[in-house]
DNA sequence: CCCATGTCAGGTCCACTGACATCA
DNA sequence: CTGATGTCAGTGGACCTGACATGG
């Protein structure tokens, strides 16, 4: 009842339409996803480490823009499971570099194709020039918000 | 360390884009916030009622993208905290309508002027011509997204 | 009967804060 | 000393599944 009634401003809302695109893009993840057991968080972890091997659990964090602690917990799960390998002792300072096991490689390339044929769901109604102007203004929208958070190391 | 090396496709990814700005805008709002005392989906609760009095529970959940369970404690909250009222009996079919309090209006002026000027700044490196642009490229990113979820009422 | 709604229960995951120790 | 890191503890929010009653 009253769903689709008057829309205030809120479809001027960038910040609403963010959000909005934001949650369809993280239930169509996560649908596609639930058949292997990846959650959306784990799945951009492994992501990461298979892109950048030797990552810190800090350097993750910073990379999806979660906390340490988060991290910390997402990759417990992920070593539980089998998936994500550390050194247990840090060569240099107390970073532990992590990898991906050899299941975490397998369970990765699945889950790669999976998400990769929804981020091409979430492109096809732009062309290429339309991608590429997406990107730019998301990028100038970040760098706008990004200054004044500064400092706050989190 | 090793924050800034190779960036290999991860910026080309329209899904990791928008995560991140998401969640550069999800922190700055956050943190604009963080005084008043209130979440962000808290006040995201309390603008849709200043704009559609008398949504209903499912009504809400529907608009701010979250299950009704999860809008159903978020709606106790400010109930508790007195921003929001509730009829206790059903007029018609089940729906209980919700209402803002004049406290709960107080607290959205004060709220709502934190988040425009969260909102300006996003938008401060677009001109009108890019909002709209940018309005209508996520537009059809969630366009393309929708049509393969339903039927999952959720 | 079917569907939407409100609500309760249990459990999980994720994210945050605060705090502390360690190491370059 | 400072800064970055890993980690422990606690808390809260949001999710899911399942279930049930009620009203159109």
């Amino acid at each position: 009842m009253s769903q689709e009634r008057d829309r205030v401003d809120l479809d001027t809302s960038l910040g609403y339409l963010l959000k909005k695109t934001h949650s369809a893009l993280r239930v169509a993840m996560d649908g596609a996803l639930r058949p292997s057991g990846l959650s959306v968080p784990q799945y951009a972890c492994l992501e990461l480490l298979a892109q950048r091997p030797g990552l810190s659990n800090a350097d993750l964090a910073r990379s999806a823009f979660v906390t340490r602690q988060s991290m910390n917990v997402l990759l417990r799960g992920l070593q539980r499971a089998g998936l994500v390998k550390r050194a247990s002792v840090a060569e240099t300072g107390r970073a532990l570099p992590a990898q991906l096991t050899a299941a975490g490689h397998r369970m990765l390339t699945d889950a790669s194709r999976t998400i990769h044929a929804v981020e091409a769901r979430l492109t096809s109604a732009l062309d290429h020039d339309q991608q590429t102007q997406l990107r730019v203004l998301l990028t100038a929208c970040v760098d706008a918000l990004q200054p004044a958070e500064t400092s706050t190391t989190r």
